[in-house]
DNA sequence: GACTGTTTCAAACAAATGTTTTATTCATCT
DNA sequence: AGATGAATAAAACATTTGTTTGAAACAGTC
């Protein structure tokens, strides 16, 4: 077996994988280091700790994802507000469960998952450099596309419910494969499922736009309250 | 401090909200032993190691949420489907956010969302016993809403888009918290989610049933393949 | 070739943790 | 009261694990 990589960045590839699949606390310096062919005391060598490794490799995976796939198109803010949703779905689905990007809940992703549910103090910073700039172009293309028909306060449910269905998808894929038969959140349907939203979340944001409660007989508000 | 539940029982419910916080991995027998002011060797007594301890907290959690909070309105499948989806809904949000329900990311809910990412051999009864059952009450009422004009292979993509919406919500609460100001998925605001869901959902189906392809200017198929 | 700073290596340390053991207390029934 | 079995308590055990140490190997420079 060869060495491509030197030290260091053999250790934060191979510590990516090993965070993602079994978490922080249950992986140990020693698998890390038997995997990565290298030294245990390389870790803290070129880390200073477990904590300094984790630490890099969440940077690296970081801008390695978002470098690939920005989330914005080709033509900037110039393009189609359509266009640029669609992208932005596309975009997040290649980076969350790519092979080229995370690869979903067999490797990286399942890293950023956890950051999800229990952020550690490294991840501050990857909320400002990455999440936030990403959570504005979204807030930007909701805007641009309901043309000032839509609430301030109605950008955000909406870009949730956007963002849930991606990470949805990209996070809870073992469940989704164990419930559902010939649906696999993967490489070969990231198309067909960035469609999906795409379509789904535009049905959704049109009808907010419009707003529901006079368009439609139904209205929950008064039902349920 | 007086000791109001049996030992065994006051073990399960201090180790739901240790394991939630913390994680398995991170958990010790010891913390939960002070918590519960009980002995280190009465979980072993009681559950045999910890994996067992675990196992009787995931039972107790899925059996009291899904029992107080069922997803199905009283009426049943006789109810209007769009009255069911909401219902649906609505306990979804209370069950994984609610304070008589898991308690979002403060408490149990980051338990279960951490089964989703990290299932472990105990969630296996589980996903048979609560989820799949869940997943049919959801397909029947998509079944019923789209009267035949959706097929199948399009019944599981807005599921996902449905449950999507409402998991990532529970279970992203510190970084959209972090992200977004104004705006917490809690307590106070599950009504007001549960609508928002409800009608970006309606418009997303709606929008899938009428076949977008044709009945919009936009398909991102053609544009993008 | 000697020197210097960097990187690797094997071994050892100290703290934490799941589990077991053994003894003691408590409740219940005869 | 005495006996039986369940429940609790304290201590000990065997591993695991993050970190440190001190020496050896390596690379580049004067």
């Amino acid at each position: 077996m060869t060495k491509p990589l030197p030290t260091k960045e053999r250790i934060i590839e191979i510590a990516g994988d090993i965070f993602g699949r079994e978490g922080f606390k249950a992986t140990t310096i020693r698998k890390i280091a038997e995997a990565a062919d290298a030294n245990i005391a390389a870790v803290n060598y070129h880390f200073r700790d477990k904590d300094g490794l984790y630490r890099a490799v969440l940077e690296d995976i970081f801008s390695r994802g978002f470098q690939k796939y920005p989330s914005v198109p080709p033509l900037g803010k110039t393009a189609d507000p359509e266009e640029r949703l669609y992208t932005f779905i596309h975009d997040m689905f290649h980076r969350l469960l790519g092979r080229d990007g995370w690869g979903g809940f067999s490797g990286k992703g399942r890293l950023i998952a956890r950051e999800f549910i229990d952020p550690t103090p490294a991840f501050e910073d990857i909320a400002e450099t990455f999440i936030k700039p990403c959570k504005k172009i979204l807030a930007d293309i909701l805007m641009d596309l309901s043309q000032g028909k839509m609430t301030p306060d109605k950008i955000i449910p909406c870009g949730i419910s956007i963002i849930g269905q991606c990470v949805y998808c990209a996070f809870a894929g073992p469940i989704i494969q164990r419930i559902t038969e010939n649906f696999t959140p993967a490489e070969e349907n990231l198309d067909l499922l960035s469609d999906h939203v795409f379509q789904f979340s535009l049905g959704g944001i049109r009808r907010i736009i419009n707003d529901p409660i006079e368009s439609d007989s139904l209205t929950h508000q008064e039902k349920h309250s």
